[in-house]
DNA sequence: GTCGTTATCGATCGACGATCGAGAACGACC
DNA sequence: GGTCGTTCTCGATCGTCGATCGATAACGAC
């Protein structure tokens, strides 16, 4: 349904404003003649065809038999550039089109829609992911290892996380992550209605965390610590006991601690049923 | 700084304006002379003063000692309704403003920013959360029960989650909410850093929760089950043998958890180190 | 050559958050 | 009771967003 009712070119129109010259306009202008735009030869790596795992709602750039003019992975890179560099919020069609040399709608042949776009970009980070092989004998360390890598590469690509909070993983960098994690819990013996409960408990809390240590919308940090403090001590004294601890503690450590708090859980639950 | 830049209206300008009729237009056409409004009287309940808690940042509606025309009160509970019964993407400014028969120019004269509104919008629901008396013998079942209540509180409340992901919380009614958690974790002996961690995991874990079993955006859900039936089995086995338990179990079951394996986690962490 | 497909691109749409300036409504003060 | 400054309303408008349209260029197949 997408794509279905696709732009179809009107080939008899077309010839036949061709074919009318007398309708032409005078020349006000001559056409512009760009210069032809010397595109630095992107090199590609030599396409490996490899059997495409996707979902098959994603927009397939209709069978390229031409010349090689704006891959959809080349659009996904550049997109990426843009949050690594300016922030989610600076990667608009428009801005894409410019880092590209072109227009947003040139774009929109080849993405559907910016959430399409957006999940293809997530899931090209997902591909930066590295995985050992499984170990089931130390799940444990491997599900905590491969969190906290998870962790720093979402942040190492800013507030890309917001891309995908509701999501399920659905690309194929992300099935192979998502693969991988349930390879190693199940491998180890745990059943699946559990594996599947706490990959959902692991990936939420995943994302969630690595979204409050990106977002930072709101007022100043400064600001908010003054009004903390002077809060009414007789309405609010267990929060104003807690403040020395509030800023303790680096984004990761916390991190860190739920996590370990969900393992240590998962542990006893399947210890003690 | 926010809103230091205030609009002040220009007396001199005005008074000269009216000084030098001279300069008028002729009539064009007559001001269209609006039947009064019969605004059907929105009977507030009467204003019990009460020491106000909120954040200094908040716009202060300009000490008001004059007819009772758009109060922010009114102003945050139309936005709640537009987001409960079409969602947040519906709030928007004009929208608001067709609900409250006026324009987005006299909104903003009271809210600042769309942000800013939000924040509002999300505290009012947490004035919703009903708390029992801290008990902190049973602060296990309490901290249970207020995450669940307030899990179903945020669910009833649509996608509103979704305004408030990466905020601390500020708001009047959100502090109140913390300072009870602080209080029963406190209570029960739970050393003030771990108490900080804790709070922070909870949250997040709490707000990606919700977030998850409202947000619908990506394709429809048949659509996804049927693409992951379709996986290659030899790259996916372990995947394609979760399927069957992926559909098992309501959100609030697999919301209940992850609770459960926090608290377990915390219970292990006080008893063994 | 011609023809249908594939792709590019300027112009444009409707909606958004936010701002501006004119002026109306109102309390305070003389 | 007039006038004055403050408080609030409101239509008009700005710049930007995601997305679409129709014209047309580039290309492969026949």
């Amino acid at each position: 349904m997408a794509r279905s009712t696709d732009k179809k070119p009107d080939g008899a129109a077309a010839a036949e404003s061709l074919g009318s010259p007398g309708v032409e306009p005078p020349v006000v202008e001559p056409p512009v003649v760009e210069p032809p735009v010397v595109e630095p030869p992107v090199v590609e790596p030599p396409v490996v065809e490899m059997p495409v795992v996707e979902p098959p709602w994603w927009t397939k750039p209709k069978p390229s038999r031409r010349r090689q003019p704006m891959s959809r992975d080349a659009i996904v890179k550049a997109a990426l550039t843009i949050v690594d560099e300016e922030g989610i919020d600076a990667l608009t069609v428009r801005r894409l089109g410019e880092a590209l040399n072109t227009g947003s709608a040139t774009l929109y042949w080849h993405i559907g829609s910016k959430n399409e776009l957006a999940e293809m970009v997530y899931d090209h980070v997902m591909g930066e992911l590295e995985l050992p092989e499984p170990d089931p004998a130390n799940w444990q360390h491997q599900i905590k290892a491969m969190a906290f890598d998870l962790y720093r590469l979402l942040l190492r690509h800013k507030d890309l996380v917001r891309l995908s909070l509701g999501h399920l993983p659905t690309g194929p960098n992300t099935l192979r992550v998502a693969e991988w994690n349930v390879a190693v819990l199940r491998g180890a013996g745990i059943p699946d209605q559990v594996v599947s409960y706490f990959g959902d408990v692991m990936s939420r809390y995943l994302d969630a965390s690595v979204l409050e240590s990106t977002t930072q919308t709101g007022p100043p940090m400064e600001m908010v610590g003054e009004y903390f403090r002077s809060l009414p001590p007789d309405r609010f004294p267990n929060m104003l006991a807690l403040m020395p601890t509030a800023m303790v503690g680096s984004d990761e450590e916390r991190f860190g601690f739920g996590l370990d708090l969900l393992l240590r859980g998962l542990a006893d639950y399947l210890a003690n049923s």
